[in-house]
DNA sequence: ATTTTATGTATCTAATTAGTTACATAATTG
DNA sequence: CAATTATGTAACTAATTAGATACATAAAAT
């Protein structure tokens, strides 16, 4: 995945229940990568590589202290998401009623 | 993909740049498989793939008119990813006030 | 009735991905 | 300094995926 575009980076990186479920998991504050780990079923180097997706797309945060290495949500980057999302809000309402007409026409 | 549940469907959906513009194509409007596989540069097959995935998560509804078939964009599911965004807009500030601390700390 | 048109499905392939276990590296501790 | 601990990376595998081309089906037009 070497020529994607920021947004899909992000994108793709939330597509995975266990990544999201590791940022649900780092919401609740920093943890190390061993604690991290414990939280899942998966082996430690499975959880690594989910993390390691998670900062190449900047939605975690490393900070390295002795041996240890914390890791920490960035939010920013879901503003694309929501950014994203937006343009269906305005359409929200006007769509509900196109289907609702769509299927009341059947 | 047979045991996914809603959301993972959902959020599987738009990972992909392709289908998110799909979306975007049919939120200008319904259109039929063929009018919306010329926008694209992949095969016909390939974008009615993508079509049946985004049908799969509910995001996209067909309406059959002769041998035609119109789709049209069904923001509903969308919902489910605003909401777990949402889970994220609380923790905005107060995570991003902790990583300028931080940052500050190095 | 035959041909053309609209569109999905089958099949196959190349690429990507999620996981695993084994190994490497760098701090800490005794 | 030797042993232990925390953690990432390498190598490999199985599963999934995106895409292509060829084929099937059904509606519409001649």
């Amino acid at each position: 995945m070497s020529t994607t575009n920021n947004a899909d980076r992000i994108f793709h990186a939330i597509a995975d229940p266990t990544r999201r479920a590791i940022l649900d998991r780092l919401r609740a504050g920093p943890v190390n990568a061993g604690t991290l780990a414990d939280g899942f079923s998966q082996s430690r180097p499975a959880i690594s590589k989910h993390v390691r997706v998670l900062r190449e797309s900047q939605l975690v945060v490393e900070t390295r202290i002795g041996r240890e290495r914390f890791y920490e949500v960035n939010p920013i980057p879901l503003q694309t998401v929501a950014g994203w999302l937006e343009g269906y809000r305005a359409f929200w309402q006007v769509s509900l009623d196109r289907l609702k007409r769509n299927l009341e026409d059947k």
